[in-house]
DNA sequence: GCGATTTGACCTCA
DNA sequence: TGAGGTCAAATCGC
């Protein structure tokens, strides 16, 4: 029995792993004080979720924006939380942000009054004064499986199929190491950039092969900001939507998300970007671990089962803490 | 042995 | 014509 429309649940969602996407983006930068302010303003957003999503445990996908039940979509809630995360325009003001929460409508009411007017009752400013993270989508995206024969003909023609954000280096680490978003990639070219002090790497989705998986990446750091990469990604993954698609096919099917064991299993090789090393499964015949980005945490709070999602909220925040504890050192 | 990375050469297009 | 993107052989590492 639907009591609420998700759209509104899946906004603020979204708008939580936006701030906690810049809280990552400007770690290195954040004075304790404001980091702690940051956070606040996420947990609020993410306790507004939580609110909306227990006052209507029950509902489905069906009036989510692409369509009913996104396990079978092909273009499905984690692949549009992707899309709308790339695709908000990021600002420095918080009221600015939720005037620039997604606008899709949802009952002829433009959604992003009804997300303002929920996280307004929270009185959440947002303190995270910068914002690293630039998010640009050019529209047009096409999901056409590269042709071999023509590949290189359309090299450029697919242009502005390109979605670019701004990552952080990983800390800690080998700043060397790009960052890493939850997909596997295999490394194929590096460029010299004429003007650029470093160079560019190219990426491809290491299932290109196995699932004529499109995607591709270009990982570069700024000139004027060596601390952060610019990553640009083009054409979008297919490889987890085929049925034996090793990793992202792990994403839970209708029948595991009843009760699915999200742990963290800490940060990827890379040690950048959030990403949660996730098991689900009923049993452990049947356990198999994928990787979320940000965005796919939602994913996994909308579908634990859990009537208590602040257990996964604090499985976020702790691993926020744990990078935080990286940065310290 | 296999998969990933490196890197010089090649190709396309603005 | 040159910059950017890709290929593919050589190399590396597990």
């Amino acid at each position: 029995m639907a009591t609420a429309a998700p759209a509104d649940i899946i906004s603020l969602i979204l708008h939580g792993c936006k701030l906690a996407r810049e809280v990552e983006s400007s770690l290195a930068n954040l004075q304790p004080e404001a980091l702690g302010n940051s956070l606040n303003d996420i947990i609020g957003v993410f306790e507004a979720a939580r609110d909306r999503l227990n006052a209507g445990k029950e509902y489905h996908f069906s009036s989510y924006p692409s369509g009913p039940m996104f396990h079978q979509q092909s273009e499905g809630l984690k692949e549009w939380l992707i899309r709308r995360s790339t695709t908000i325009p990021c600002t420095s003001s918080a009221m600015e942000m939720y005037h620039r929460t997604p606008t899709f409508e949802v009952g002829g009411d433009p959604l992003h009054e009804r997300v303002k007017e929920i996280i307004g009752t929270k009185q959440m400013p947002l303190r995270a004064a910068v914002c690293d993270v630039q998010a640009m989508d050019t529209g047009g995206a096409s999901k056409a499986a590269a042709s071999s024969s023509s590949q290189r003909l359309k090299r450029r023609k697919d242009a502005g199929d390109k979605r670019t954000m701004r990552v952080p280096v990983p800390t800690g680490g080998n700043t060397e190491i790009p960052p890493d978003d939850g997909f596997g990639w295999r490394k194929y070219g590096q460029k010299e950039i004429l003007g650029s002090k470093f160079p560019r790497a190219y990426f491809r989705c290491t299932h290109q092969k196995l699932y004529q998986c499109p995607a591709k990446k270009q990982v570069q750091r700024l000139d004027d900001d060596p601390l952060t990469y610019e990553v640009t990604y083009r054409g979008e993954h297919t490889c987890y939507m085929s049925a034996t698609a090793p990793i992202i096919s792990s994403v839970p099917q209708a029948t595991l998300v009843s009760a699915p064991e999200v742990s963290l299993g800490g940060s990827s090789s890379s040690g950048s970007g959030m990403v949660v090393t996730t098991a689900v499964g009923v049993g452990s015949s049947s356990r198999h671990e994928f990787q979320y980005p940000v965005a796919d945490m939602a994913y996994a709070l909308f579908n634990s089962g859990s009537t208590n999602t602040s257990d996964s909220m604090e499985l976020i925040f702790t691993h926020q803490r744990q990078r935080g504890d990286t940065l310290d050192q």
